[in-house]
RNA sequence: GCAGGGAUAGUGAAGCGGUCAAACACGGGUGACUGUAAAUCAUCUGGCUCAGCCUUCGGGGGUUCGAAUCCCUCUCCCUGCA
């Protein structure tokens, strides 16, 4: 198994910065681990790395999907795990950074997922309320042991799998580093201040205005907080004070659900928030050295 | 100045004499999570020595066995007539 460096952390926590460099000083090309960061033309808001950053190290996974189209956990891991291979044999190190757990996660622990679905089945179901959707897995006889039977999309996901479960978890990838970034509180909330103001002075309402004419308002990565927000800034629905405290307030909300998804996962070395650089180099020597 | 309407928990908003610490939504806390994952779902969300008690529904004063709900009055906001 060749070795693999993973940067986790909550959004805006410096990650990137992070990967970046640690790219730059160990000859390494970086994996994105990004829900959104997938879509062309969705690039303020959801924090590409800049042109230049591109130009000094090689990116993956970034702008590999059409917003009209959507993007799934298999065809991250899919292309995650492709990436991998070909950085390797150009004898380069693949370092992933990313806040998107389930993808993480589907690398890490060698998800196996079931065969893909009909989205018309997928369409019909979804229109079925949760009662409905019920009645449906009983009538086909499925095992319901087990699956959280309020949760209308996992019932959804049991009748598309005809009752099949996915396989156990594996265990943690080998040769594989996990490192966390952490922050306090009060710097977080800081950190995303800075960052929807720069996002903003960058050009992001722009931004959000000629995505919502080209794709529509309603296309998959416009649901982005930031971008929900910035949609109805640009459509004159709200303020630009108010869309910017919507887009803090989502991060903060999202960086809560980030810290809970890597809260359970054991393996990874939380940094301290002194020399992020130096310790992380230190364990990534360690690492390819044995 | 006269005639109406309104002030409810972090926000929006129900309630309109008892079953109200007060629906619901959002916001917030905690957690679940293998093809939508910034999603979806669960749970908690006035305070406390927590099967009970205490303090809340703009302020003050009444009526009543009992009021967020009725009356008087004050303050502030909106609407119609001047």
């Amino acid at each position: 198994m060749p070795p693999l460096v993973v940067i986790v952390g909550e959004t805006a926590s410096g990650k990137s910065a992070l990967a970046h460099e640690l790219a730059k000083r160990l000859n390494g090309e970086i994996i994105s681990a990004d829900s959104w960061a997938v879509y062309k033309g969705f690039d303020i808001g959801t924090a590409k790395p800049s042109a230049a950053e591109r130009a000094e190290v090689a990116y993956h996974l970034i702008d590999v999907a059409d917003p009209l189209e959507g993007f799934s956990a298999v065809l991250f891991k899919r292309l995650a795990v492709n990436a991998i291979q070909s950085i390797v044999s150009r004898g380069k190190l693949p370092i992933m950074v990313g806040g998107t757990g389930l993808y993480i996660d589907s690398v890490l622990f060698d998800y196996s997922f079931l065969p893909a679905t009909s989205p018309e089945l997928r369409q019909e179901l979804n229109a079925l309320s949760l009662s409905e959707v019920l009645q449906r897995a009983r009538e086909l006889g499925l095992d319901m042991d087990g699956i959280d039977l309020r949760n209308k999309r996992r019932v959804i996901r049991l009748i598309e799998n005809n009752g099949a479960r996915p396989t156990r978890r594996h265990a943690l990838r080998e040769n594989t580093l996990i490192l966390g970034l952490r922050r306090k509180q009060e710097d977080l909330h800081e950190r995303i201040e800075r960052r929807v103001d720069a996002m903003v002075a960058a050009g992001f309402a722009d931004e959000v205005q000629r995505l919502g004419e080209r794709y529509g308002w309603d296309c998959e990565p416009m649901k982005a907080p930031g971008y929900r927000a910035f949609a109805d800034y640009v459509q004159g629905k709200v303020t630009l004070s108010v869309a910017k405290e919507r887009f803090r307030q989502n991060d903060l909300k999202l960086a809560k659900k980030q810290r809970t998804w890597f809260k359970r996962n054991s393996g990874i070395h939380w940094l301290n928030n002194r020399d992020e650089i130096a310790q992380s180099v230190e364990l990534i020597t360690t690492l390819l050295n044995t």
